[in-house]
DNA sequence: GAACGGCTGAAACGTATGTTTCAAACGAAT
DNA sequence: ATTCGTTTGAAACATACGTTTCAGCCGTTC
């Protein structure tokens, strides 16, 4: 009966000590104790704390992809979107998905840098197998952004990009306070993630170092490799 | 007799496992069990996990900083160096440092990522106050080699950078393993590495969206999305 | 009003962790 | 050969964790 607010709770405290504190750090009593439920709450509605996790990424991340599909959908007709447009499209969605109260771009960021940086291959997998469509449709849409750029860099890049935006909001808080010590301004979130836009859009379309190295010969795909699901 | 085998032993164990599984995920038992050495010399020679982890770090940090400073030494009466040869001094020097056989560029960044992602109070602020210095210098010669970038957004530019590079070889195994599956190319850590400059050198020197005094209020929301700054 | 099913509360279970203890082993100096 | 400080080995300790259990609660349904 009517989805019990114990849920909402718990994914409110979770997704805020993960944030704070790593996976592997934060403890179900600690997360039970700050949503004010049950110990055995967790293991009731979501069946154990990998499962908890889990649910705490697609809060977030479902409606995000999903609005970004939309979005992606209502240009397809058009031409092809520049650089700057798809990063601006992105950093909208990202301050745009704000599903509740607790939720900010940088708790966001944060648990996507951790989702990647912790251990288990086990939320990695399921990201990976949850978004990576839409990652790969981002990445069609970036190639033809920067048709000059061989795809096998602009993987690359756009994974530097990601690092960037993880890692800058992952420790915006320790960031933030040392540059408001060393230049006395205090930068908001917000204002971070527009700062990224120009140092990403200038790094992607960098000249490559790649046309002549050894890289592009293999770059070249050997008509056997697997390469099956991708046309990108 | 000073010095035993044992302190190094664990030292090696250490620094893979906490780059494999995180600081927190890997267990003192797993860490003397690799290294074959009883449980207790770990409290015994370190005293506590949390100063096994800080060892860690300055075995790979001490020589690297300084031989960074060493460089930097050497350079302080020519010209300013360029963006691109201060991004190249920092690679080779990454590159170059390899106290010991099992030290990798990979491993040593992902430690570094995982430094600034994991609970930061502690280990981070060590890091601060241990190498902050350096970085400050290293910064001062960036803001030289690009005068026209504010300092302020200077700042959060290496940041982008230094998350670039932490992320990338953080999770440069399952990084790796999504290219060679979508490209079909296998990409070496160095290669990585090399790939990161130009992007890097672009990024840091792109137009600067601070110019004016109002570093704040120079930031307009392009679109209508509802504000509702949420100040943390 | 009684019976049912979803949900909560409190307690316990089994396990793994970091740390401590203390006796034994080792090596160098006396 | 004995001594002494340093280092190791095996075991125990205290604690914290994720998970399970089960009795009780409450709203809904018959």
């Amino acid at each position: 009966m009517a989805q019990s607010e114990t849920v909402e709770r718990i994914l409110d405290a979770a997704e805020q000590l993960f944030a704070e504190k790593g996976f592997a750090e934060t403890s179900l009593r600690l997360i039970t104790s700050k949503a004010a439920v049950n110990l055995a709450a967790v293991n009731y509605h979501f069946g154990s704390k990998t499962a908890l996790i889990q649910a705490v990424f697609a809060r977030f991340l479902d409606p995000f992809c999903q609005s970004l599909e939309r979005e992606l959908d209502a240009r397809s007709g058009q031409a092809a979107p520049s650089l700057e447009a798809l990063l601006d499209l992105l950093v909208s969605q990202a301050l745009g998905v704000k599903p509740r109260g607790g939720s900010d771009l940088s708790i966001f960021m944060r648990l996507l840098g951790l989702a990647f940086s912790q251990s288990q291959g086990n939320l990695r997998q399921y990201l990976e197998d949850q978004y990576g469509a839409v990652f790969r449709r981002y990445r069609q849409l970036m190639h033809e952004a920067a048709p000059n750029i061989p795809p096998l860099e602009l993987f690359w890049r756009m994974h530097f990009m990601l690092g960037a935006a993880a890692f800058s909001m992952s420790g915006i808080k320790a960031l933030r306070g040392m540059a408001e010590s060393d230049f006395g301004v205090h930068t908001s979130t917000e204002q971070v993630v527009r700062l990224m836009v120009p140092f990403m859009a200038a790094g992607l379309r960098a000249d490559s170092v790649l046309h002549d190295a050894a890289l592009i010969a293999a770059q070249r795909l050997p008509r056997g490799q697997k390469v099956a699901t991708t046309h990108d």
